[in-house]
DNA sequence: ACCCCGATCGTA
DNA sequence: ACGATCGGGGTT
C-alpha cells in the first residue's frame, strides 16, 4: 500500500508496522526501528535513534519496580505507546514490546524529518516537543490508530551501538542504538 | 503528606 | 558543568 503524508508530497511504499513486529525481544524491536518512518497528525519522521528498556529484570526500565499507573501501559499488549513526564519540562515517546505481561518499550530518541528542512530531533525530549506529544497521547495502538503510526519501508541503516544515555542503573547495557550519519 | 530524584535540554 | 522545573514513586 501507498501511504500518503503531508509533509511529503510523494507517497512512500510501505505498510504499517504489525502487532507482530513489536511483540518481539526488544533489543531487536529498537535495532529495526532504526530508519522505519514514524508517522504522527500527518507529520512524517525517519527514525534515528532507539533505547531498549527491557523488563522488570532491567534496573533502568520503568517496570522494574511492578506495576505503576504510570508504567502501567508496558503491561499491556505490544505496539502501544508509552508516553511520560520527565524533568518537569520534557515528554518521552515509547512504544511497547513483547507479549502481554513482559513490560518493555523501545525509547524513541531522535529523528528526521521527512521535509526540506530535514530537521534532525536529536533528544527524546525535543522529540516530543516538535511533535507536541504528551500524555494525552500515552496508551495509543500503534497498529490501528489512523494518526499514530509507523511504516515499514524495509530500510535496514547501519547504525552504532552505545550505552544508554542520562540513566544511573543499568549502564552496563549496551541498549542505546543510532544511525550511522554516513550510511 | 512529604521528600528526593529523574530514560532532558540549553546555556556557560 | 549546571540550573530549570514538577510529576511520580517510595517512605512516613
Amino acid at each position: 500500500m501507498a501511504v500518503k503524508i503531508k509533509n511529503k508530497l510523494e507517497s512512500v511504499p510501505s505498510s504499517r508496522l504489525s502487532r507482530d513486529f513489536f511483540t518481539r525481544p526488544t533489543v531487536i524491536v529498537a535495532k529495526d526501528l532504526l530508519g522505519k518512518i514514524m508517522v504522527f497528525n500527518g507529520i512524517a519522521a525517519s527514525i534515528t535513534e532507539t533505547e531498549a528498556y527491557v523488563g522488570k529484570d532491567d534496573p533502568a526500565c520503568h517496570a522494574a519496580r511492578g506495576r505503576t499507573k504510570r508504567s502501567e501501559i508496558m503491561f499491556g499488549p505490544p505496539g502501544y505507546s508509552y508516553v511520560y513526564f520527565i524533568y518537569g519540562m520534557y515528554h518521552c515517546l515509547n512504544f511497547v514490546t513483547e507479549p502481554e505481561n513482559t513490560a518493555a518499550a523501545v525509547l524513541i530518541r531522535g529523528c528526521k524529518l521527512l521535509d526540506d528542512s530535514a530537521l534532525h530531533l536529536n533528544g527524546p525530549g525535543k522529540l516530543c516537543r516538535h511533535f507536541a506529544i504528551t500524555r494525552d497521547h500515552n496508551a495509543i495502538d500503534i497498529c490501528g490508530d489512523k494518526n499514530f503510526y509507523v511504516l515499514d519501508n524495509n530500510v535496514r541503516p547501519k547504525f552504532e551501538t552505545t550505552p544508554r544515555i542520562g540513566i544511573s542503573k543499568g549502564q552496563d547495557k549496551p541498549w542505546r542504538f543510532v544511525v550511522k550519519s554516513n550510511g
